[in-house]
DNA sequence: ATGGGGGCCTGCCGGC
DNA sequence: TGCCGGCAGGCCCCCA
């Protein structure tokens, strides 16, 4: 679920709840996600004020006062959970707590920020501000796709020489930050560039074609998210999960969707992930 | 340095 | 109905 788009959705959720208000009050329920928690986790947000959030590749970097920064990552099942809250956003109770609600936030005017994340593959941490960039999560991430220094150039010198096939390079963070399984596949339809085709042995005005598709397709699942937050709130609060429509993920055996194109959706296992793309017009 | 595979966890779905 | 295998959108780590 929270690939880029997705993360950068609960980010614009929240920052309206979280934004210039104090965390009263922190529950955590268990010592650890995928890595034990900070020290005295709890104690060390409660009372701190959020000055804002930002995002990272798929981490959320929520600004305290006192020049901490708390970072959290959902990781392939977490969800963020809204209840309560001022302006009448959230007008109903707090729900009972749920299996897997790992942290819960009591924000200033009312608002309940929980964390549930089954798997337990995401994280949090608590870090320096000034020192963000340097941690071991976010010290060797790529540049943002959606950034300026995100270009044909770049991509071209990142892939110079790969060996390995593009899906499993554009997966690889350190290339470029955020994108995973679904967008990789999404990108590589729209730039009509095989999955499996060798990173380094991608011609010029297609890798330039594969910088614009990696930029759209984030850019159009960010505004369907965004849209979908605005107008549509589950009663439950959650935030994060939307209505997809992809056009390759998930449709093995369905007909592509290019205009001309008779072919059929394929699903192949490289690096022991599904792709999905069409044979036919993607080479 | 690069690339491939295993492992972490739980939930769900399809097949028998 | 119950059990079992396979699968899942992430990411670190180890090994060749």
């Amino acid at each position: 679920m929270p690939e880029l788009p997705e993360v950068e959705t609960v980010r614009r959720g929240l920052e309206p709840i979280l934004a210039g208000r104090r965390i009263l009050r922190v529950q955590v329920n268990r010592p650890d996600l995928r890595w034990p928690f900070p020290p005295r986790l709890a104690e060390r947000l409660a009372g701190r004020r959020v000055k804002g959030l930002r995002r990272r590749s798929k981490y959320i970097l929520a600004d305290l006062d006192g020049g901490e920064t708390l970072l959290v990552h959902l990781g392939m099942s977490g969800r963020i959970l809204v209840s309560g809250g001022p302006l009448g956003q959230f007008v109903h109770d707090h729900p009972a707590p749920e299996r897997h609600d790992h942290v819960v936030f009591d924000i200033e005017g009312g608002a309940r920020v929980t964390f549930n994340d089954p798997r337990r593959f995401g994280a949090m941490d608590l870090l320096a501000t000034a020192a963000a960039e340097a941690h071991p999560l976010l010290a060797r991430l790529g540049p943002e796709p959606l950034g300026n220094s995100f270009h044909e150039a770049y991509l071209t010198a990142a892939l110079k020489g790969r060996g390995t096939p593009v899906k499993a390079a554009l997966l690889d963070q350190s290339i470029v930050a955020g994108l995973g399984n679904i967008y990789v596949c999404e990108a590589l339809y729209r730039a009509r560039i095989s999955p499996r085709r060798r990173a380094g042995a991608i011609s010029a005005a297609r890798l330039a074609a594969l910088v614009v598709a990696i930029r759209n397709v984030l850019a159009d699942a960010i505004a369907a998210g965004g849209s979908s937050l605005r107008d549509y709130r589950r009663a439950d609060g959650e935030l994060g999960y939307f209505q997809h429509s992809f056009d390759v993920y998930g449709r093995e055996g369905a007909p592509c969707r290019t205009a001309g194109c008779d072919g059929t959706v394929r699903r192949v296992v490289q690096a022991g992930r599904s792709s999905f793309y069409c044979a036919s017009c993607q080479r």
